[in-house]
DNA sequence: TTAGGTGCAAAGAATTTGCCTTTCA
DNA sequence: TGAAAGGCAAATTCTTTGCACCTAA
């Protein structure tokens, strides 16, 4: 069955190769921000035939094609998420490398304003948050809290 | 004489060797937010015995003491900046590598009630706009317009 | 005098590329 | 079938490190 990421590949016109169906498939299913690295285990499990430099250059392909958005948020590696449906921005997690999406329709339109104010035109902008759960005297919390006990490279809070 | 960031070295307690001083210098003659390689260039000019190790040690070495600030800012070389007397976002310009420095209280305190709200406190955050200059109808224009015509690494606008 | 710093060259990590083989349309 | 894509390994780019020699305090 096609994926997500596979369909916006062949609206764009993109030859559908059984490595690209592969990784599409692999992305579409993300729920987080992953890493090279990390879509290559993932792409191995499905097919370890997948050499790291098809997913390098596939990953930039579709990042050209305006399928995915490529991050850094405070790694060296960059991370990938699927192009936006909206805006959004990103607070990241500083003990577990967790992201976490969020709008801000209202200071986007600012940071549009800003712009303005120097003379540009904006053509894209990041907000990027990096905090720690608050540790507070009592146990109630609004968010549900994660087990943020294994600090690695993928995240999940969406 | 006694650069500014030579001043917040001795401040720290850090031994001010040689080296240590050139690049304090360089620093503190910085206008712009100069990645390694162009911060080596500048050292070299001073004194050509100056090591690339010795930079990253020290850009290091200066960062953990708070004194530099290292940023992305879109390219895949870190850029440094003296450590914000205030705090400050940034905004690009994609034809020239140009980065313009802009306060915005109100959006920083915001951001800090955005943490707030999942239940974070905030370490850190970055802003970071991406535009190019507006061509417009008429000649007029609010800022000075730069000679947009060198893309090259550096940056001047503050 | 000696703990800490430096230079040099080699090692690492992340990413890109050359080249020959394979595959999709 | 031919142009585009993939695999593999070597090359690049940016940054870090081991080690023997130097230097500031």
């Amino acid at each position: 069955m096609e994926s997500r990421i596979e369909r916006l590949c062949t609206a764009s016109g993109l030859r559908m190769t059984h490595p690209r169906r592969v990784i599409a498939r692999v992305l579409s299913e993300a729920p987080d921000h992953p890493d090279v690295q990390e879509l290559y285990q993932r792409t191995r499990a499905v097919d370890p035939r997948i050499s790291l430099a098809t997913l390098y250059r596939t990953v930039h392909l579709f990042e050209q094609s305006g399928i995915l958005e490529r991050r850094n948020l405070g790694s060296r590696r960059a991370r990938y998420e699927p192009s936006g449906e909206h805006d959004h921005f990103h607070l990241v997690d500083l003990d577990s490398d967790k992201v976490i999406e969020f709008d801000e329709p209202e200071t986007e339109a600012l940071m549009h304003r800003v712009a303005a104010r120097y003379g540009f035109d904006l053509v894209s902008l990041r907000i990027e948050l990096f905090g720690r759960r608050t540790r507070h005297n009592t146990e109630s919390r609004k968010t549900p809290q994660g087990s943020s006990s294994t600090p690695n490279t993928g995240d999940q809070v969406r």
